[in-house]
DNA sequence: AGCGGATTATGACGGTCGTTATAGCCAGGC
DNA sequence: GCCTGGCTATAACGACCGTCATAATCCGCT
């Protein structure tokens, strides 16, 4: 793997994750990411040799990460907790942006990849939506959920919040979001007692 | 609203949907519409004269139609049945193209507007969201569900499937809706007996 | 001071984009 | 016959795309 270690190459890596949020993959040009980062276009060939894929590979695993810290350091408070954390993180990119940003793992994932093989960003975009899976289904485990079930309802709340920031985004409203805070809340609690 | 009324204006429309589905709105060219559908480029003018724009607008409306009519049909064996027949819409779609084609509806969705104004496509998206919703919503009332927490299932329901099927997408594999089928599936049985 | 690798500046390549204009086709009604 | 109006063919417009090559510049080190 290719790594520079300026701290420019971050701000690139961030920079084109929140790009990817608003306007998808392919409508995001990299002379804009690199604007958007207030960097030549140069330096992202230069720090990301193998092109916007590679750069959109590194904006999921980035989006990926963080997410993934907040989710962990919320999730020592129980599942609950964890859940809240993960909704509020949400609804705060989709309500601070006036409902203009979503989350880049999601709009990776809904571009078709060319025939022959699967382009690395998609698969990245699996790899992380699998770790946040990985981290509620561990946490409903470590209180009381049987196996099977904690799985199922880690991946109900992952695609649930995905898809609802997305619903949220259409209508432009967050009441999406609180209804299925509600619902998922209620959900959780009730796998960790019975 | 311009409405021409050739039974080849349909099949542009149908063929906007389904590329919008796999590409996303931004990736898919007007040119490649045309020829998916064996249109001539100048057609897709002349029946939609406000350019891509009103094409993306109409391949929401006619896939959310769809769906809906496919709904409402099934819903008529209840809330379970309905869900069931909404979870196989979706699931065959993604099957039987490999994991390449997702829902046109939130790929317009996740696709940022521009400032000043939003684009028709969108508000229709917002729309197609309302209908699902709305369908499931009632058919939970008429069978016993309370009014604010229909409102929630129905909410979760279509969020939560929207968002499985870009989970199937990017891991190419329908764990992901089963998983979030089976959750489903016992809220909605819980919710219209208690 | 001077060297060398990391970073940037500049410009170009072929290609596709959305959109428009113009001229041609070809059915059906007078 | 001919004309009208829906449809198509063809070409072009300026703009942007991803990517690459090359030369200039910077900066820490000896």
């Amino acid at each position: 793997m290719t790594r520079g270690n300026s701290e420019a190459r971050e701000r690139i890596v961030a920079g084109a994750a929140d790009m990817i949020s608003r306007r998808g993959l392919s409508a995001t040009s990299i002379r804009e990411m690199a604007k958007h980062a207030e960097a030549p276009l140069g330096s992202t060939y230069h720090y990301f040799p193998e092109g916007k894929q590679q750069l959109a590979t590194e904006a999921v695993r980035y989006t990926g990460t963080r997410v993934a810290q907040c989710l962990r350091r919320e999730l020592e408070a129980g599942p609950v907790a964890g859940l809240h954390a993960f909704l509020a993180l949400w609804r705060k990119i989709v309500v601070d942006t006036d409902f203009r940003a979503g989350c880049p793992v999601l709009a990776v994932a809904v571009e078709e990849p060319p025939t022959d093989e699967l382009p690395a960003a998609l698969t990245a975009a699996a790899e992380v939506f699998h770790e946040w899976e990985s981290l509620l289904a561990a946490s409903l485990r470590e209180h009381g959920a049987e196996t099977e079930q904690a799985a199922q309802l880690a991946t109900l709340v992952v695609a649930a919040v995905e898809g609802t920031v997305a619903l949220c985004r259409a209508k432009r409203s967050v009441q999406p979001l609180d209804r299925t805070a509600q619902q998922l809340q209620m959900l959780i609690a009730g796998a960790i007692e019975g």
